[in-house]
DNA sequence: ATCGCTTTGATAACCACATCTCACA
DNA sequence: GCTGTGAGATGTGGTTATCAAAGCG
């Protein structure tokens, strides 16, 4: 029943259950009914003959631990996971943590494939439709957040050191580890700004509306102005900023723009309602974008040319994938000597000279070579 | 709905000192 | 330009204190 096998890539592969019918191949799903592990072929044989065992209860095997019944399909991993690993593994870090995770249903219909083909890449069939059907659900539901996540690294000004600090959120070297952006951004917005960037940015400029781009304006508004009414005048701003199709040729922001282009509206005005996927900031309707954000920098909106966009999409993504949230150790010398000193409730405490007295027996011990002792 | 208390989780601070960096002779 | 020296800055880990958020009555 257990077996260990190793994988194409080095790894092992820990399948745990064979197929109970075979008993030749992993198995690849797991139906309650019959409270057996089965294989692509053997499910297609036992429960494709008729309807009756077709509705059985049929769930995919986890991806991790290859041995539990899969509970949720985790496109960011592109797994489907039971309860303990989606645990185990969505509760590493907080960046884990947030992805998105959809119930998987049992598997409907029959099962069409050959044995050889591997979860992730079926043929079309109606049991695979359902797990598609999830995965391209979840796969669109991420790739949202996704979208918004990236837009809102890349609406950061990190340059502005004046005001890295919004609505508790610090950005600045932290980010410009991962998302490159200063050498652009940060010139977008000094006094030096050259003419392409600011071709880039268009802040109210009733010269720079262009045919192809609106610029949404923000009228004053009179205190005693009905909140209603004013909810209605941002959504039809947003409307107009966002929606403008005719005009700008594109459904959204959130889009990439041709490169003709260029002067591409962003929104001044984070509509009531809808979220606000630059930035990330609540939007309420009871408060305007000015009290929101006070400075009026914080206005411009940032833009970015297609390519200038996708490129920097297409590095940030990069460099996601690489980041890693663990303490990085740069000086592993540093780090040695750092557990090997005395503590005082965690704190460092003076070595002792009989400390030292060992530090230098044991270094003499080791390479035969004394150290410079300490003062 | 609001308040106060408790619990929980995250994070900054602290410490000594080897090592690194950089200016200077 | 190369080398040596010294001062100051940096980084390292375990524990504790502090704070914010959540939960509950």
């Amino acid at each position: 029943m257990l077996k260990v096998s190793s994988g194409e890539d080095g790894y092992l592969n820990n399948w745990i259950h064979t197929c109970d019918s075979c008993q030749a191949t992993a198995c690849t799903l797991y139906c309650h009914t019959d409270s057996a592990y089965l294989c692509h072929d053997c499910d297609k044989r036992i429960h494709g003959d008729n309807t009756t065992a077709l509705s059985h209860h049929r769930v995919w095997i986890c991806d991790a631990c290859e041995a539990a019944p899969a509970a949720v399909t985790c496109s960011a991993d592109a797994a489907s996971l039971c309860i303990e690993c989606d645990i185990q593994v969505h509760s590493v870090n907080p960046l884990a943590s947030r992805h998105t995770r959809v119930p998987i249903p049992p598997i409907a219909g029959q099962i069409c494939s050959s044995s050889n083909v591997q979860q992730d890449d079926q043929l079309p069939g109606t049991m695979f439709d359902t797990k598609n059907e999830i995965a391209a659900l979840t796969m669109e539901l991420n790739l949202e957040i996704d979208e918004d996540e990236t837009d809102s690294w890349l609406l950061l000004e990190p340059g502005n050191t004046d005001n890295q600090t919004m609505s508790g959120f610090t950005y600045g070297e932290q980010l410009d580890e991962y998302v490159d952006v200063v050498d652009t951004c940060t010139k977008s917005f000094g006094p030096e700004q050259s003419s392409d960037q600011q071709q880039l940015v268009c802040v109210n400029c009733p010269e720079d509306s262009g045919s192809d781009s609106v610029v949404p304006v923000q009228t004053p508004r009179s205190k005693n102005q009905p909140l209603q009414e004013e909810t209605q005048l941002q959504k039809q701003q947003f409307h107009s900023t966002y929606f403008n199709s005719e005009q700008s040729g594109s459904k959204a922001a959130f889009t990439n723009y041709p490169s003709s282009s260029l002067r591409v509206p962003m929104p001044m005005i984070a509509p009531a309602g809808i979220p606000n996927s630059f930035t990330g900031f609540p939007t309420t309707t009871t408060t305007t974008t000015t009290e929101t954000f006070p400075n009026p920098w914080l206005l411009i909106p940032l833009q970015f040319t297609s390519m200038n966009r996708e490129e920097k999409v297409l590095r940030y993504r990069e460099k996601r994938k690489s980041r890693k949230f663990e303490k990085k150790i740069r000086y592993a010398s540093r780090k040695a000597y750092a557990e090997t000193r005395p503590r005082i409730k965690g704190k460092f405490a003076r070595k002792t000279d009989k400390g030292i007295e060992d530090d230098q027996m044991f270094s003499k011990e080791d390479n035969g070579y004394g150290v410079v002792p300490s003062l």
